[in-house]
RNA sequence: GGGCGAUUAGCUCAGCUGGGAGAGCGCCUGCCUUACAAGCAGGAUGUCGGCGGUUCAAACCCGUCAUCGCCCACCA
């Protein structure tokens, strides 16, 4: 046959994106497989249409798709949902900003315009996305794309927010919210990021009503004693026994407030003395509960002090505010000056503007009963994370869930389906539209203005993709889903919720295993942001380097409960790998010119050959057990290792006096077989490599399957080990080395051909075969002549080696320094005595031989035996130089 | 204030059930050996954070300290 030609340079840009519509138009992402067997289901985590992919989103699509190609391999019908997130409050903030850049206000635009135009750009994002998750590969079946707010969907939420309604989980409620006034929205309590900030605690003084001198407060926001409604202190505080019923004058206000008790008061912080603003703080809100105080609300939903302050701070922003009455107290002689203070504030996940709680009615989800019942999942072993640790972060947030504020003051997003009757007020929560109020028949019916929060369409996913509430062929088929693959940050927002949905809803959990990836931060260890500049573009790298390189880099990687730190420099080894894979692929393929294959069935195995497919059967169990268990860097370590140094290093090297043979019918032999572990490997390496792997795939001779992303996962079978021979060939493989190590340390010049005899022990499986493979001893030693045989050569000027069952007589003698030989010989020797000693001592101890395992024993013993051997030869050859 | 993780070769990190310390990159030496210089062959480098303990045996298990990082938490 004819020679198959590969491009002389590895360029995975002239193949990846026609090797990628090819699998489309063979439908390879479809889930196919073997119908009696259980279908293996991932459903995307998905991006947000606020932006681009970057490398944390190749990071986790680039496994979830060797996992789903791995199991599609197997047989298993695989499939991959995909789907992208409206991502509330972060698109509305990107179209804002937009619009702002415009000149144009939101408000000014209204809201159906407003959210046309965000249709627009989350289209246009979608649209990118898509195309980035194609370019790296990802196997999804695009015939079942979705999108948080598309009509299902839509219905989905719909569903479930009435539901809850029903069964009594939701409410509405006027409570503390935590509020971004540049958002303009409440956020849920996940919402919120504590950072430490260096504030100041201002120490102020609120005179007793009655003139008999101060009370002094600490606090780190002054500005919301114009909310005080009491002072408190602890009940138990002697100090201040005689204060409780009596009233301060709040400064700046006129107002006066009552000196309360509490035991929230701890006495050894601050003064002891506590102002209370129920409206502004948490704590203040519980005490104001506990006294029934009057909640002042002195802030608008933008931010600004209200109506609910003496004028002259009305409209200022907290910041402001804040200045200004401190400088009012300092005027009024109440300021008692202020420190230095290290303290936790909340800030806006999505605009990183503080929290300020504020009192609002929203709606709200009861999770108490939802949580007990995923945590009774977890105790039931119905999900597992990987790696374990995040279980404990899982249980700790459940187990101290709060309930989940779910409206946001947006417009894009779900818009909460509950109605009001202007005409007798009637509330309505409905799964259709009402045309009129279904008590009083008035048509003048308002819905609530208000949008759900993003996460309340993100933890119906896993269901609401494949159908629900409609009782699809694909739910049933396909829930609960297989895996899910996502980051450590979304544990509480996503993971934990999707668990409840689907305990809630379909009445088990929705996924098993819980794959939880690092984050990729830079090469310094720092996350990867817009505003540090570090983030890697990963269209960048697969433009580069190829998606390929980009994968398998990520998977090398990839250890489980890591973090991945990457610099474009460290795709290297991917792109070194996939260039490696590529190269011996073309020199395979070039020499079937002039070739026949045989029959692989009328193939003998030979010695080598047996030696390479062990390995590649034990490979291919290793590689098996790796991505059952998500351990990636583990099995893109063993195909590295295999591929590179055994099959490249080794196998090709050992074939070369095959190929190079007179004897055709030898080479046809020689190519069917390396065309045949070169196409098994090809389907091992498939997973972390698809595109490579399938454009040399479709250029292999006699291949049975069309694509080999539809060909079977290379398995484990106990019938091709070969422990005999692969022993015999780490014997060769110890022979060779020694020699080449002489060699190098003699700087014996290549072209030098030296001759070698080795001494084999008999009886032992090596001796014979090395006895057959001189010739090829004589090729990877670049020797011009090599005997192997029972007995030592007679002839002196020789330089030994001592290996496992064997020693070597390297005729070097004339050409080396012999001083050095002998330095090499002791260091070795020494080298080998310390070991003997070591195990000597645990050989002579009661407690390891009575309590080690027989076979550990055993195996000192053999390992004592065999240095001991060796120190015996080499010291006699060590007389001998000297 | 709770919890979790990290500490192993110059750098980034593997090391899954305890039995003579590994990889990639970098470095040194020699090679353009007709698949690959994105390559080939060889080499050097580690008190596995400190201290205790368990064990016949500890990078691995337990305790403790130190340094760094992360998450959670209503101390004004």
């Amino acid at each position: 046959m004819k020679a198959v030609e590969l491009a002389k340079t590895y360029n995975p840009r002239d193949f990846e994106d026609r090797i990628y519509d090819f699998w489309r138009a063979e439908g390879c992402f479809e889930p196919k497989g073997n119908p009696q067997r259980k279908p293996y289901v991932i459903v995307i985590p998905p991006p947000n249409v606020t932006g681009v992919l970057h490398m944390g989103h190749g990071l986790n699509n680039s496994l979830q798709d060797i996992v789903i190609r791995f199991h599609r391999m197997l047989g298993d019908p695989a499939l991959w949902v995909p789907g992208t997130d409206h991502a509330g409050i972060a698109t509305q903030n990107v179209v804002e900003r937009r619009l702002r850049a415009r000149g144009i206000d939101r408000r000014e635009l209204g809201r159906e315009k407003f959210t046309e135009e965000t249709w627009k750009v989350a289209l246009e994002h979608k649209a990118t996305i898509i195309r980035q998750l194609q370019k790296i590969g990802s196997s999804c079946d695009w015939s079942r794309e979705r999108f948080t707010l598309d009509e299902g969907l839509s219905r989905a939420v719909r569903e479930v927010f009435v539901t809850l309604y029903e069964r009594g989980l939701i409410y509405k409620g006027n409570y503390l919210v935590n509020w971004c006034s540049s958002c303009g929205t409440a956020l849920s309590d996940d919402e919120v990021e504590h950072q430490e900030v260096h504030g100041k605690m201002y120490h102020i003084r609120y005179p007793f009503e009655d003139g008999s001198g101060f009370a002094e407060i600490a606090t780190t926001r002054p500005e919301t004693l114009l909310g005080d409604t009491a002072v408190a202190v602890n009940p138990l505080d002697e100090r201040y026994k005689g204060l409780v019923g009596r009233r301060v004058t709040l400064p700046l206000t006129g107002r006066t407030i009552p000196v309360i008790a509490d035991s929230y008061v701890d006495m050894s912080f601050g003064t002891g003395v506590v102002k209370i603003t129920p409206a502004h703080d948490p704590n203040d809100w519980e005490i104001g509960n506990r006294h029934n105080l009057e909640r002042i609300n002195i802030l608008t939903p933008e931010g600004k002090l209200s109506a609910a302050v003496p004028e002259k701070y009305r409209g200022m922003d907290v910041k402001s505010a804040r200045e200004a009455v401190v400088q009012d107290l300092i005027e009024a002689g109440l300021y008692a000056g202020d420190r230095e203070h290290v303290h936790q504030v909340g800030h806006c996940y999505r605009c990183g503007t503080v929290i300020e709680p504020f009192l609002s009615a929203q709606w709200f989800v009861r999770m108490r009963g939802m949580a007990d019942k995923a945590l009774a999942a977890w105790r039931g072993g119905k999900i597992i994370f990987f790696p374990r640790k995040w279980e404990n972060t899982y249980v700790h947030w459940l187990e101290n869930i709060r309930d989940w504020c779910v409206s946001r003051q947006l417009w894009w997003g779900h818009r909460i389906p509950v109605w009001t009757c202007a005409s007798c007020g009637q509330t309505m929560v409905l799964r259709d539209d009402p045309a009129a109020c279904t008590k009083c028949g008035s048509s003048d019916i308002r819905q609530d203005e208000d949008v759900l929060d993003t996460w309340f369409s993100s933890w119906l996913w896993p269901f609401s993709t494949l159908g629900w509430p409609e009782k699809t062929a694909d739910l049933a088929r396909f829930y609960p889903t297989s895996a899910l693959v996502t980051g450590y940050d979304i544990i509480f927002f996503w993971v934990s919720r999707m668990i409840m949905a689907g305990l809630e809803f379909m009445g088990d959990v929705p996924f098993r295993d819980i794959y939880i990836t690092g984050l990729v931060r830079d090469l310094q260890g720092r996350k990867m942001s817009k505003s540090l500049g570090n983030g890697i573009d990963p269209l960048e790298i697969v433009g580069e380097f190829g998606a390929d390189a980009m994968r398998f880099t990520l998977a090398f990687l990839a250890a489980q409960g890591q973090d991945v730190l990457v610099g474009k420099e460290s795709f290297g080894v991917g792109s070194r790998f996939a260039n490696k894979l590529w190269n011996a692929s073309r020199y395979l393929l070039m020499n079937l010119e002039g070739r026949e294959l045989l029959d692989l069935a009328d193939v003998k195995l030979g010695d080598i050959d047996k030696w390479i497919v062990h390995r590649l059967n034990e490979t291919a169990k290793t590689v098996n057990e790796a991505l059952q268990n998500y351990r990636f860097n583990e099995a893109a370590s063993s195909c590295y290792e295999f591929f590179w140094n055994e099959f490249c290093d080794w196998y090709i090297e050992s074939t070369k006096l095959s190929l190079k043979s007179e004897d055709g019918e030898e080479k046809d032999r020689a190519v069917t077989l390396l065309v045949s572990l070169l196409e098994e490997t090809l389907r091992l390496l498939h997973p972390l490599l698809p595109f490579i792997t399938e454009e040399i795939y479709q250029k292999l001779p006699g291949r049975k399957v069309a694509a080999c992303a539809a060909a079977a996962f290379p398995l484990y079978a106990e019938n091709r080990r070969y422990p005999e021979e692969a022993a015999a060939y780490a014997v060769l493989q110890e022979l060779v080395r020694g020699v080449r190590t002489l060699r190098s340390e003699f700087t014996i010049p290549p072209d030098k051909r030296i001759r070698v005899a080795v001494k084999a022990d008999s009886g032992f499986f090596a001796c014979g075969f090395l006895g057959r493979h001189v010739e090829l001893l004589r090729l990877l030693m670049g020797a011009s002549d090599v005997r192997v045989s029972a007995a030592a050569p007679q002839e002196g000027g020789s330089i030994a080696l001592v290996g496992t069952g064997f020693e070597a007589f390297v005729f070097i003698r004339d050409v080396i320094d012999v001083p050095r030989e002998i330095e090499r010989l002791k260091k070795e020797i020494r080298k080998a005595e310390e070991y003997s000693a070591q195990t000597a001592k645990k050989l002579s101890s009661e407690g390891f031989l009575s309590k080690a395992r027989p076979e550990v024993i055993a195996g000192q013993r053999a390992k004592k035996e065999e240095t001991d051997r060796r120190i015996a030869k080499m010291t006699e050859y060590l007389a001998d130089l000297a």
